[in-house]
DNA sequence: CCTTCTTTGACTTTTACTGACTTTTGTTTA
DNA sequence: TAAACAAAAGTCAGTAAAAGTCAAAGAAGG
């Protein structure tokens, strides 16, 4: 199994991201490219392929004069807790449900858009989103009981 | 990090706002071109990419013999764009219960959540959630019906 | 083979910066 | 007081320096 440019690029860059204190690295595509005396483009590649969301990355970038490339891994990295937090809510909403301060129809709904409503929310923001749902969730099923 | 000078003008900026009172300064362009040693229409590039109304300043300046240049940072950029979209995913909720697609308990459930359960996610991320839960009731309800 | 992943390069778009020229406004002077 | 002057700020187009896009060719793995 021989290394492709594109693997040795982001091995590279995540050697990078671990000597960083934050996390967080930015670069210079074509200084980046000149390094590995390729084209531009493959660090781009590399960028698209390697450092997605769902792997736990976060990038941003800037064209133009003094542009960059900035590279970000989220620190609860991925899906494990993504899940975890979005199942913590789920199970809470059944909870709901058992203690009768919520109807079946109501449980049924609220599953479903917890489920199927928040696809689009970045996985960091998602795990705040949910405590807040939860919390939400809570606060009226109490004011409505009186 | 390799700043620009247009960021580094935005920062300068940005850092008299905060130490005024009023989130309000006045400057002059020719002066501050000379503190960092560029043409003055670079400090007009600055304001007029960085200070943006969308990005909650308003500006003000006045040309010939004592000019200047007023840039206002007002208190809550976002509110009006929030509150608008987030009117309008009420407006969707009620129109629900008109059509009978949910409950009136549903409905109290719906508005609740929607008024007070978002308060930590960022503006940004706000309008893309407010759009999904909107496309996730109804996919719901239309599934509900049968 | 066939498919999928990599690499390349031509072309596009965005952003920063500059400088010549214009417009506005206050001040001075005839 | 009207005209000239000076001192601002605005405009705009041009240049350069990035990064992005996309399709096509090439390589690797099954």
């Amino acid at each position: 199994m021989k290394k492709s440019l594109a693997d040795k690029i982001e091995q590279y860059i995540k050697v990078l991201i671990d000597r960083s204190s934050e996390h967080k690295i930015e670069i210079q595509r074509s200084e980046l490219a000149e390094t590995f005396r390729c084209v531009p483009s493959q660090v781009t590649y590399v960028i698209n392929t390697r450092f997605t969301e769902k792997k736990g990355y976060l990038t941003e970038s800037r064209r133009g004069g003094k542009g960059f490339v900035r590279i970000a891994r989220f620190q609860d990295n991925s899906n494990l807790n993504e899940i975890l937090n979005k199942n913590e809510l789920l199970v809470f909403i059944d909870e709901l449900l058992e203690k009768r301060a919520i109807t079946k129809k109501e449980h049924e709904m609220l599953r479903y858009l917890v489920i199927h409503g928040f696809k689009d929310i970045p996985v960091k923001e998602k795990n705040k989103l949910f405590a807040a749902v939860r919390y939400a969730l809570d606060s009226f099923t109490q004011a409505r009981k009186h």
